[in-house]
Parts: C-alpha cells; structure tokens; sequence
DNA sequence: CATTTGCATGATTAT
DNA sequence: TAATCATGCAAATGC
C-alpha cells in the first residue's frame, strides 16, 4: 500500500489507512479526500474501503471507462481492484488474457533489478528513440496504476520481494498497458518473455522518464530539474558518510533521474476539449516531485516532497540565473515559526541534503534566498531516542524577513551546478479557499488545492516586503489573510487540524458533492453491455450539477425535485433524472404543463414544506447510513458530535451510547482554543454567573447553541406529529430563518442565495456545533438578524434555574460535567461536557494537570 | 527576569 | 512497534 499526502499545505497528512472517496479522471488526476482535514490527496488512487455509492459515477481503474453506477444494481459487474478503486470486469478478464503477451520490459531496458533504473544511457539510442513515440494515452494509464500501487515506488528502488507483493492483478495491468503503450519497444524488445517477468517498478519509471526526456511528450516537464542528459551532475554531499546513519537502509541512488512530477499526467489533448475545461479551473497543478537525488532521498517522505510548480520553478531559475533543483520542503510548525528561531529538519532531508554532520554542534550553513541574500544558519543535530533530531537555528530572521507563519511552507532547493542551498517558501492559502477549491475544482480531477499565489508571488519574497518590517498593500493583505487563516487553524496546524469544525464541514460538502456530480452535458454517451448489464460511457469526466432533492415518502414513492434557476418554483423530475448545474422550468422537458416559470408550483406551501423536510430525514438517514460505526472505523468523540449536529438528535436519541465518547482530543497546548485549554489553570479561582471570561462566555453560547438546536428539533417532532397542521409555520419559519442566516455564513461556497428553499436543502452541511472552534467564530453562528443570541439569555438562565445548575459557572470543570451527568435531560449537555472536559471521560489528562 | 539551549516526552505516522 | 518530530521544560546563560 502506498501512503497518500494530503494537499492541503496545512495538513499533509500521509496515511495508509483511511479514505475518503474520490474520483478519478480521464485526464490523470486523482482526488481522494483526506480523512483528517477533507482536502484531497495527492497521488491517490486506490482506497481501502472503497465502496459503490448508491449513485454517481466511478471510472475504471484499467480502462478509464466512465460508469454510471447508478444503473450498477450488483457489484459483481466491478472488480475491487487489489491496489483499489475498481475495475469492469470486462477489463480485468481481458488484461489477465493480455498479460500473457506481455513485454519483457527488463529486457528492453536492461536488467530493471540490477541497472539504475533512470539511467538512460543504458538504453540503446533507438529505444529512446522509440520511447519517444509511446502512446502518451497508455503511458498516463501506466502512471495511474503504477501510482495506484505505489506512488513511492516510482522513485524507490524496490527489490523484487517487493514487487511480488503488490498483487497479481496490477502487476498483470502494467504489463497489459506497457505490451498496448509498448509499439515503441516493439523494435527492442524482441526477447518477448512471455511468462511474465513483470515489470519493475524502476523500469516502469525509467520508460515514464524516457517520456518525460521528451518533451513533446511531456510539455508541462519540459523545465528540467536535473541535467538534460539524464544524468545529473547534481549529487549534494555525496560521500555521505555519516555516523548513526544507516546506510543498510538506503538503497543506492538511481543515477540520472531528474525530479519530475508524477501525477496527474498532462490531460490527454482532444478534441474534446477536457483538458481545457481542467485548465480553466486550476492553471497548474502543484504536484508533489520525487526528491532529486541525494544520500538517503528515497526515505524522503512525499509530505517533503518539493512541490513546486513548473512555472515557479521556471521563475526561480530566471531570478537565480541558475538551474534550480528542488530538493525538499516543510510545513512550518509554530516551533519552527516562532521566535525559538530553531527550524526542525526532517531527519531524511537532513541527511540527504544537507552535509553530514558529525558533531552535535554541526556546522553553520549558508543558504542563499531567492532574491540573492545570503543567510547564515547553524546546522546541527540532537541525539534523540538513539537517533538524531536534526535543526537550523537561528532562522528567525530568515523567517520573519519572509514573512512566514506556522503553516506557511519553507522549501529548500539547489543551484545546479554548484550545489548552492537555495531556500524559498510559499504562502498557506486560508481556509475559506481551500473550501471553495474542494467544492470547485476537485470533481473534475484537478486536485490542487494548496496554493493560489502567482508564479511571482509563489517562490519568493513578497513584493515590498522588507527588512524593515513595513508591509505594503498587498503584503498587508496577506497578512491580513494569514491572521486569519492563523485564526483559523491555529498555530499547531497539524494536530489541530484534526476534526476541527473546517474539516467536518469539508467532509460533509464532499459528500454533498458526489451527489451533485453529473454526465458532462451535451455528450451522448456510449452505451456497453456487461453482463447483461448496460453501462453508460462517457469520456468526458463528470460536472457539477444542479442540486435536486429526493424524497422517500412511502406514499408517493421516491420522487426527486428541482428549483427552477429563474423562479425558483420546484419541480417534479424523474428519479433517474440529471440536471445540469443551470436549470431552469424551460427545461422541464418531462413535465410539459410545468416547462414554464409561469406555471404554477405544483405543490401548495405546505406540501412543499413538507417536501422539504422529508427530503431533509432522507438525508439524514442517508448520512446515518455512511456515518454507522463500524468495527473498522468507531465514530469519535468529534465525529460523532458533528454528526449529531448535522443530524439532529439522531444520534444522541438512541439509546446506543454515543460512540466514541472517550474521544481522543487533541493534545491540549497553548494556543489550542478549545473549551478545555482555554481554561483558566485549575484550582485558580472560580467562577462567578455573571463572569465574562472566555470559558464562561463560551460555555453560555455553546449552551445556547444548543438550546436553540433542541427547540428546533422539538419544533420540528412537534410539526411531524401533527403533520398538515398549520401551527407550526411560524416556528418553523424562524428556524428556516435562522437555518438560512447559518447556512449564509457557513455555507458561502455553496451559492447559496438568499432563498429559503433553497438553502434548507443543503442542511447537511450546516448548522453542526464544533466544540473545538474558535469562541469567536461562534459568534458569527449566533449573528442571525432578528434572532440574536441575547433573545435566549432567559431560557439559558431558565433552564439552569431548572435544573439546579445555578453553580454552573462556579464550579470547576470536572464537577460542572459530572453535575451535567446527573441531569437526566442533559443528551446535549452530556455530549458538550464529553466534548468539553474529555478528562471526565478519558482516563486521564494526557498532560496531568 | 528573560532568553537560549539541550534534551525529554509523547503524539503521530510508518513499517 | 519503531521512527519521527513537534513541543515542553528545565538548566544555563545573558541582560
């Protein structure tokens, strides 16, 4: 299994385990979703516990083809692929026939377990030559399912033990694709073996660099990062002999292989145009690079991976005038952004990069910047659990000169030749974009959502920024940005970006995605039969679409709705029906009496309220159903909390305990804004009911939060009773309107209007209660115009009037939960006490104070 | 008293 | 379970 980095510069999560799912297109990009922080994952392909969606589209991991799986009754008509994602069965059957002509492609470039695999000068010249012709189309399939096994090992040299184990099938596929893509080793690879000696991954990657050589083949890598031949002059202290390091695990270097982006392959030029249609969105994608060589790089974890996009580089090269070699980057910590001025190194890029060390003192470093300033930096190692920590200090002024922030990422290239250290950095993008990029540009396979700077501003200093201190406009604003995102995140961006509010949200609207994904408009598509079953293929990836509603009403049967665009009347669609994301009533090509804005709505205002809600329980059931817990995957504490909130009290109603209440929580530090760190220290003081601290006054609003949640809920038990009654409009009113004002603030990327209607759909990603969140982003949850917080001052007061709460704020924290324990109406208090002091449910404070 | 320094700890991730 | 690394923390040093 290959590990998969998350690509929201702020998380980097590299995990093996979980995912969320994805899409993959034609055009090579992958986007998978982090599971910690919902963003997408680079070099993805293949999920554990990838699943048919009950609609949607899947494509096939061999072929491409694009399945309509909402007219995939069985599942037998797909294959779990070993390396994931799925395949037709069409096309496993026909690549297992394939694999038996299969190419010996070690033969072609020489032994692929013993040579290097990037050396090129192994080749013959005609088989560079005939590299040159392959089929560009099977060589992207190639990449895809060389990465779908193990996006490392395009870089890694890996044995054959290794190989073995990556699974029949995908070995099996690879050879298929290289025997279809292998027209231009026809000529070289006489020696057909045709008992498969597959290929190994080092020569799979010596034929994609051959490619990459290539510029007609590989436009977007034509800006080399290592020497044009192939071979590289570029080996940054090589003699590496460094005590404590072992050399046992570090293969020998794969000489000549220039860093080049992996994946996503340039879109497939068309004359469908998709690859325009990738481009419109996201110019260039900032793909992770296969570190360039050095001592030990093959340890390089894709999380350090440079990232740099071909045109920043283009960039830097012009600034320096040099040929600039990327080698590394990191997120900053906030121990690495701040004032310590000590810059943790990741131990593999330490030693790859950076002069071997022998002494705990290290040496000082010069490190060239982009604009040509010089910095001084001590380099050095502490001894650690009989390894090394390796640090630059003093970096503070590095850092501050550049303006960088926890977060902010530092990257670490090379002048070639020379070998001169070049560091540069790039900017975090905040949090609001990073949404809006999950929900725009990921669907249709672009899966960059990293950055969005200009190549200018990218790598580089900010224009105007100075020593001096002074920020201009533009700088200003970025600061500005910073702060906020700073806000957001926090300054321990990894850890708390774990479950925080942004991502829940994020996981919901992905999903919330995947329904709205449909056929791309104007293609007809072809039609192919397996198994009896007759698929839809399509070869343009899928586009957003108009978001409808279904209802589950057993009396009606399931039954899906539209708003028209224009009048915003609902209407009555097929259940199979997909609308494109603009749709109006003169659309309605299946209801000929509702093909106009002038004629009426078909339901009165009370069915469509009911509709409403009954789409919304369809909803939720279907989240409940993608949320049960499962021995593989618990719901935690958070998970469980944010289901609850978009759920209802569905959870918390049943008499299951809530999963996962001894949730893990972050580990509490400064800077963590949770109810539990922000806190006054134990046993310092009390507090009064009129006190206004952070802790009270976050404690009051969380009440009040749930307050309100639990009187619409009543609200809407009550309207459910008495369905058709009337009585309950006005209520329900005010909570559509406090639904609305939520869903405007927190829901800006969904375009969601000013319409009620509208905006209630998309409840599912609104209105959750986040515990861990910043008090003063709550604020804004409770702003809702005509329904301000302070209206509900009384029934707070009331209700710890009521039930003998009137110490709430007095007491400490351990007796405030175990007092809200006792309560025997506290399902929400429970929960937010859980939430709130984990020590009551966990064993014990992780940091024991 | 503030800051720096060196190391220890433990959360997280990789194997 | 091992490795990594972010950060805590106390001793050392400086002001």
């Amino acid at each position: 299994m290959g590990s998969k980095i998350c690509m929201n510069a702020l998380c980097r999560t590299t995990t093996t385990r979980e995912w969320k799912r994805g899409w993959r297109l034609r055009s090579g990009g992958y986007a998978y979703l982090c599971y910690t922080c919902g963003s997408a994952y680079e070099n993805s392909i293949y999920c554990d516990t990838f699943h048919l969606e009950e609609s949607g589209w899947r494509e096939c991991n061999i072929c491409s083809k694009r399945l309509h799986c909402g007219c995939i009754a069985s599942s037998s008509l797909l294959e779990i692929l070993d390396f994931g994602g799925i395949g037709c069965t069409s096309c496993t059957r026909s690549s297992q026939l394939h694999s038996i002509h299969s190419y010996d492609i070690s033969n072609c470039f020489g032994s692929s377990t013993t040579n290097n695999a990037g050396d090129l000068e192994s080749f013959p010249p005609e088989n560079q030559v005939a590299a040159s012709t392959l089929n560009e189309g099977k060589l992207a399939q190639l990449c895809r399912l060389m990465e779908a096994n193990e996006p490392n090992l395009l870089c890694q040299s890996e044995g054959p033990d290794k190989n073995a184990s990556l699974g029949q099938f995908r070995q099996e596929e690879i050879v298929q694709i290289i025997g279809e893509a292998g027209i231009g080793f026809s000529d070289a690879s006489q020696s057909s073996v045709g008992e498969s000696k597959f290929a190994n991954p080092d020569t799979i990657r010596s034929i994609l660099e051959m490619k990459d050589m290539h510029g007609s083949l590989a436009p977007s890598l034509s800006m080399t990062l290592g020497a044009p031949s192939g071979t590289t002059s570029f080996v940054p202290y090589p003699c590496g002999v460094v005590e404590g390091r072992d050399k046992s695990k570090t293969p020998p270097f794969q000489q000549g292989q220039s860093s080049r982006p992996i994946l996503p392959k340039p879109s497939k030029p068309g004359p469908a145009g998709s690859s325009k249609t990738s481009k419109a969105v996201v110019p260039e994608l900032r793909i992770a690079r296969p570190p360039a060589e050095g001592q030990g790089k093959n340890q390089l974890l894709p999380r350090y991976w440079p990232r740099i996009t071909d045109q920043e580089l283009q960039k830097l090269s012009g600034d320096l005038n040099s040929n600039i070699v990327p080698l590394f980057e990191k997120v900053l910590s906030a121990s690495d952004a701040g004032r310590i001025g000590r810059l943790v190194l990741p131990k593999a890029c330490a030693e790859a990069y950076f002069p071997p060390i022998s002494q705990s003192e290290g040496l000082p470093l010069r490190i060239q910047d982009v604009k040509g300033r010089e910095w001084t930096f001590q380099f050095r190692f502490w001894p650690n659990n009989n390894s090394r920590m390796y640090v630059l200090e003093g970096v503070t002024p590095c850092i501050q000169s550049m303006q960088l922030q926890a977060g902010d990422t530092i990257t670490f290239s090379q002048k070639d030749p020379g070998g001169k250290l070049v560091i540069g950095f790039r900017k975090a993008r905040n949090n609001s974009d990073m949404q809006e990029a999950q929900t725009t540009a990921l669907p249709i396979g672009t899966a960059s959502t990293e950055t969005s700077f200009s190549a200018v501003g990218d790598i580089g200093w900010n224009k105007g920024g100075s020593h001096g201190g002074t920020i201009n406009g533009d700088a200003q604003s970025l600061a500005m940005a910073e702060k906020k995102r700073t806000r957001n995140i926090g300054p321990k961006s990894k850890r708390l970006l774990m479950h925080s509010e942004d991502a829940l949200e994020l996981r919901l609207t992905w999903e919330e995605a995947q329904d709205l994904l449909r056929p791309p408009p104007n293609v007809k598509p072809s039609i192919v039969t397996i198994e009896d079953h007759e698929l839809e293929e399509y070869d343009e990836p899928p586009v957003f679409g108009k978001r409808t509603i279904f209802t589950d009403r057993s009396s009606w049967g399931q039954e899906q709705w539209a708003q028209c665009d224009d009048c915003s009347k609902w209407r009555k669609l097929p259940e199979d029906a997909l609308l494109p994301p603009k749709w109006t009533c003169s659309d309605n090509v299946w209801d000929s009496s509702r093909c106009s804005c002038s004629a009426p709505e078909e339901m009165s205002p009370k069915d469509l309220d009911n509709l409403l809600r009954v789409s919304k329980d369809f909803k939720k059931r279907r989240i409940l159903e993608r949320h049960k817990p499962s021995p593989d995957r618990e719901l935690s504490g958070l998970d469980a909390l944010a289901s609850a909130a978009v759920l209802g009290d569905n959870i918390g109603d049943s008499d299951e305990p809530l999963v996962g209440a001894t949730t893990k929580h972050p580990r509490h530090r400064p800077g963590c804004t949770c109810i539990v760190c922000i806190q006054p220290p134990s046993g310092k003081g009390k507090h009064k009911p009129t006190c206004t601290c952070n802790v009270c006054m976050t404690v009051k609003r969380r009440f009040k939060t749930l307050m309100l949640r639990k009187k619409k809920r009543q609200s809407e038990r009550e309207a459910e009773i008495s369905q058709g009654n009337n009585d309950r409009k006005d209520e329900s009113e005010m909570i559509s309107t406090l639904s609305d004002a939520l869903l405007t603030v927190n829901n800006s990327e969904n375009e969601v209007g000013p319409n009620k209607k509208q905006t209630e759909v998309a409840e599912t990603s609104a209105g959750q209660i986040d515990l861990n969140c910043h008090p003063n982003r709550e604020e804004m949850q409770v702003d809702v115009p005509g329904l301000s917080m302070m209206n509900i001052d009384e029934p707070f007061d009331n209700y710890i009037k009521q039930n003998g709460l009137a110490n709430l704020m007095c007491e400490r924290q351990s007796s405030f939960a175990s007092c809200l324990h006792s309560q025997t109406n506290g399902e929400n208090l429970r929960r937010l006490s859980d939430e709130a002091y984990p020590e009551d449910s966990m064993d014990s404070n992780p940091r024991g104070d």
